[in-house]
DNA sequence: AGGCTAGTGACAGCCACTGACAGTTGACAA
DNA sequence: TTGTCAACTGTCAGTGGCTGTCACTAGCCT
């Protein structure tokens, strides 16, 4: 049960982070202050630091749930799965379930016009990529785990992760700078950019 | 010839950028003030400004240098290469030629404990693999070229160039927690994984 | 009802960074 | 050599992200 002073909480943190995506979907993030933001909730600024890091963090809020859903969908799948079947399926398998995640605070729209804006702004895809590499290494602790391996002595499972986590960014970006910006669009694209790694690293890919 | 100004010019760059890095890797980035900089060199903190865009950017001026002579050093790659080996053999050749450009500016001591700072430091990780994922996108379209493929609508460039430089950024990552903190033993260690790849992506592991 | 505490606003301050303007110094021609 | 111009630099003022402090209010709990 919440209390009241939770749902209050709640709400405000709520408020501060869709003003905040929407103003900076809409004038930009470099364009959009931390005062804006506040001012749009009717808080004052130092409320908003008390709810996020910082700019960065609340324009990243949303990614970092979706992360967390993936991280959890790879841990639920079936331990026999060899690792890379298991990130590719917890990937393609688990896309409904982080969407509802995501909606229940944001609308996905906005989240989907937030990606392009992380994408063009160079501090945000900085923050992205550093959140990324932290994920990248927690799950290769999970496949290591999975496969009964040290991740500390054996490379093979940040080598594994490394590789699936390009796989995903060559699609994001893709994705992002296509027409074709829906969610299921992303899910067809990252399917086949993987079933096209093997070959990307066996050129020469003038005969094939 | 160089005038007198230019001289002077990169003589104050190049304090600043040793200054920096003696600072950054002393006492921590984060507790270093530009002012602190400026003051060591004895310029203003205005003068600072007007040769690095930033705090971030003299961070990263000698990885900045590193990355553009690996680029020049694929180019330089004999076109029958494959892609992957391409890569391969141009970041293991190109090693010695890269530790003379540092080293012309910087003592490679500092360079290397740098790196370490620069891993451990969020802000500049994070700046870090922004900046590896815009020299990505250069090698991809350097390899579309050599190839003669269309880097729009082929993916194969880009996985390519991302599968390898998620691999440098597992063995550089390794390398900098390790106690082999030498410029030879990256190159062993990156030619190590690179060799492991393939078996990293067929799992099992326990069986293999 | 009244004390306790989480949450808040207001204020002051640090630091990275920028624009504007004036002073200085090297380059180059007369 | 000297005068002129352009490049370079310092000073100053200001913006914006972010933090510490402290008094105050509002929800919680007995």
């Amino acid at each position: 049960m919440e209390t009241l002073r939770e749902r209050k909480k709640r709400r405000t943190r709520e408020s501060l982070l869709r003003a905040a995506l929407h103003l900076f979907t809409s004038q930009g993030y470099e364009r959009t202050t931390v005062d804006e933001i506040a001012e749009a909730v009717d808080v004052s600024q130092r409320t908003f630091f008390r709810y996020f890091a910082g700019k960065e963090d609340v324009a990243l809020a949303v990614q970092k749930m979706t992360e967390a859903a993936f991280v959890a969908a790879v841990r639920a799948r079936p331990p026999h799965e060899a690792p890379m079947r298991a990130l590719r399926q917890a990937f393609l398998e688990g896309w409904d379930s982080i969407r509802e995640t995501v909606e229940s605070v944001v609308p996905v729209e906005l989240h989907l016009r937030m990606y392009r804006t992380i994408e063009s702004t160079p501090a945000l895809l900085a923050a992205h990529l550093r959140r990324s590499a932290a994920t990248e290494e927690t799950l290769a602790r999970v496949l290591a785990e999975r496969e009964g391996v040290d991740v500390d002595t054996d490379p093979r499972p940040r080598l594994a992760v490394a590789v699936f986590g390009g796989v995903i960014r060559v699609a994001e970006r893709q994705w992002c700078t296509s027409e074709e910006f829906s969610l299921e669009s992303i899910r067809t694209l990252t399917a086949e950019y993987l079933d096209q790694v093997g070959s990307a690293l066996t050129g020469n890919w003038r005969t094939g």
